[in-house]
DNA sequence: GGATTGTAAATTGTTTACAATCCGCTTGAC
DNA sequence: GTCAAGCGGATTGTAAACAATTTACAATCC
């Protein structure tokens, strides 16, 4: 698939945005402890590299370590820390936009549409976990492109707020929505843009 | 010293709180990178938790890390940035304020006034590590009663605006300005307390 | 019968050993 | 004299063995 343009992803990243990716889907269910072993047989490597995943979804807040005890799904913020959360990240988004918008290039939009592309198709699908990471993939190389200092940061604070994301069944609105910042940004349109993506961020 | 009161702390956690004052105090130059081998045998263990301690560092801005080449100290961040994460870094604070301060404790008070009092004999000291671990624990407590969920978030953004904390020359306004917020949080007045948090956030 | 202690399996935490990569230096050709 | 190729030490990345801790369950005691 190949969203995020880096040459390499290292083994780690791409497990990361995978795992991640499925839990924001809601496919794990937070009863049992996530296991190490499992992991590592499955994606075909040790149990270092896994380790270093888990801490890191961590510190996203997606999962929840505990000393000895492994780590679990975590659950989804309360709605007081929600809006906290929610009236960051736009604070966030707003000025990445403002940031990155005048030096993109044609190669961003063109991975832009690409991204659109893979959720259109994901949205059709009903693929939550594809949904989930492309929705996460597109506004993180706006991101990205405004800030690599502020990446970190951002991610944790989307997926948390991603984490009830299993309960989407606007899967039409979310590809408009999309659609509307992707054709803003390659408008250079600044105003328009943050428009769009405040009427994304609910 | 055991300024945080959990029962017992890993031996990862004690060290990432070491090695981040320590950056934040601008002891650690930013030309050479970090070796974990040395930091390895100062600490008395092996390089696997080492490694643990460097990538946390690294995901809350501390340090970079670059693939193959192990981690560097990190630059400040840029000024449009810093006024960026300075803003979330207030909204964050006013919010768990908000959130906590009706219940805590009078071992909570405690705490704060240990803080404050290591705070100060750091100061006079003029002892900028422990300086800026008290800084950040004491903020921390606070963050930590209203919510553990968003202390990892908080504690990246404040670890970035806090990387040129080395020009700090106004020591005696540090003391003041924290004895202001604890007082006010002793005595549970609220708009004080925030007041007082805004004036120490510039 | 209920609670407590002892024991074994499973799981996490740490170390050690080894493979892959990077960096500085020499060496040699041009 | 300059530059490129390559060698060697140092450093990071990964895997597997080992130690410590937890958990579940059985045995024992009151």
């Amino acid at each position: 698939m190949q969203l995020v343009e880096q040459p390499v992803r290292s083994v780690r990243e791409q497990i990361v945005d995978t795992v991640r990716a499925e839990v924001l889907a809601g496919a794990w269910s937070n009863d049992e402890p996530v296991r190490e072993q499992a992991l590592a047989k499955r994606f075909g490597v040790s149990r270092g590299p896994i380790r270093d995943v888990l801490q890191q979804l961590s510190r996203e807040g997606v999962l929840i370590y505990r000393p000895n005890k492994g780590v679990r799904v975590n659950t989804p913020p309360a709605e007081a820390e929600r809006q906290l959360l929610q009236s960051m990240r736009r604070e966030m988004e707003i000025f990445c936009l403002g940031q990155c918008i005048d030096q993109l290039t044609e190669a961003d939009d063109e991975q832009l549409e690409r991204i659109l592309a893979e959720l259109t198709r994901a949205c059709a699908k009903g693929d939550l976990s594809a949904i989930a990471d492309c929705d996460l993939t597109l506004h993180r190389t706006l991101v990205r492109r405004a800030s690599g200092e502020l990446e970190a940061i951002w991610l944790s604070i989307t997926s948390r707020l991603l984490m009830d994301y299993s309960r989407i069944d606007r899967l039409v609105e979310i590809v408009a929505e999309h659609e509307a910042i992707v054709k803003a940004v390659k408008n250079r349109n600044l105003k328009s843009a943050q428009r769009a993506i405040n009427a994304n961020i609910i």
